[in-house]
DNA sequence: TCAAAAGTGTTTGTCTTACACCCATGA
DNA sequence: TCATGGGTGTAAGACAAACACTTTTGA
């Protein structure tokens, strides 16, 4: 049995990765490129997305998406919100690419955000003219595509701040520098080093490896590693109210 | 042009009602019956929800379908989560109610909650069979139903510690302990009334009003209100990175 | 030996917690 | 005058914020 698409639901991955070494946070973005003889039609970025089949759960959907793009799997994946607006998809270079798709121009879409390693990611290996954007320079972007992006970085935002997600963009093995310097890209603040360590380090899920960075030129930093064992174990959420 | 429904995406509301005289968080639902000769079919209950129409946004939708059951407009509503699982509806039951029904049973739902006084719902004049549910004890729910609204009560709970929307559940004006008695409810803890107290008076936000309760027989409590001005103009969400 | 980033402590103030009794009122 | 819920204060400990210099390393 062939899968069969649901014309009218599709879901659409926001991916995130940061780059260690430019300290950047990052998405994930797809060229739409179109022109005729002479005039270029559509010359912008999308979001990775694709229907629903009528087999799948949403989630399935987002996994599925994800693994075409960048072949993997298993990857931290949130569904954050739905976008239904009768005209998301209706200026005219919007228009004019469905033409050439299979989907209906009254589209809701669920938007997934996932959170990877940027090193986890071959673009070389995909033939999507994938490419990687900061956040804080972001192309030209079809659809409402752009405001599918900030929504989901502002649940990002806050949910980094309640949840260890962070280390899903970090290396298995980081250093707290690098943790902080994360921090500062998401949300954009500048951070004590003197107490953010003290604060990092006082947690008992982040554990001090038996390792040195290797191969940097100046004075190599302790690495550590989360674990989530242990922060599942320990871990309730304290109700502190606090708005 | 009549309104089209989209067949295949609905939106649900989960309806939270705080009863400051029962202390009790309710859902209001909606009753589901179908009966042969013999036999009941079908008794139970579900929530309020509706088709999008083609021309609408879900936040239209939502606000809509509120509307049709309570008559209320402009209430706090948030869209928390999408259901697209392709068996959330092939229950038996389900589509002996769907036979009956214009939908497809490869529905997607996108869910929202709304928080309102119940005092501003008049039930009576609803021909709905709608009745309040205590959160702590639902009945059968049709659908998926139960799930949904669990998962509205999951990011409710989470949502009031970051947010002062716990005050869309009270009356204008209420007294310190109805806050504290509200809190109680809906996080499924004890909380000390001293410290309480200190902390939400303490709240620029939070304004005392020159009156007291009336017509209660025991010592009449000092009557606070809530101020969105202050809180929208002092508020910056502060960044404290508290995983 | 130098450049660069890693790493380190203390103080001050604020916030959180734990805890028990008196007060004002209407019946 | 009594029953009921409203309202009050303090001390101890934990946490957050501000702040500048020394150390280690590879080149």
């Amino acid at each position: 049995m062939k899968p069969e698409k649901i014309l009218n639901i599709s879901v659409d991955c926001v991916v995130f990765g940061y780059d260690v070494t430019t300290k950047s946070l990052n998405v994930l973005l797809i060229k739409r490129y179109l022109e005729t003889d002479n005039d270029i039609l559509v010359d912008d970025y999308v979001l990775t997305g694709y229907h629903v089949y009528t087999h799948e759960t949403l989630d399935d959907t987002a996994t599925r998406v994800l693994k075409e793009l960048t072949g993997l799997t298993n990857q931290y994946k949130k569904q954050f919100k739905a976008f239904g607006s009768p005209n998301r998809l209706t200026s005219e270079k919007d228009l004019l690419w469905i033409k050439n798709e299979e989907f209906n121009s009254r589209t809701i879409t669920v938007a997934y955000y996932f959170l990877l390693k940027t090193e986890d990611v071959d673009l070389d290996n995909t033939n999507n003219n994938a490419k990687w954007f900061p956040i804080t320079d972001l192309p030209d972007l079809g659809f409402d595509h752009e405001k599918i992006i900030k929504e989901a970085y502002k649940d990002l935002k806050e949910k980094c701040l309640s949840e260890p997600i962070i280390f899903k963009l970090l290396p298995d093995k980081f250093t707290i520098n690098d943790v902080q310097d994360l921090y500062e890209s998401i949300l954009g603040i500048e951070i004590d080093n003197r107490n953010f360590r003290r604060k990092l380090i006082s947690k008992k899920y982040i554990i001090a490896l038996d390792e040195k960075q290797v191969g940097v030129s100046k004075k190599p930093a302790q690495l550590y590693m989360f674990s989530k064992d242990i922060y599942d174990k320990m871990f309730q959420k304290n109700y502190l109210i606090s708005m």
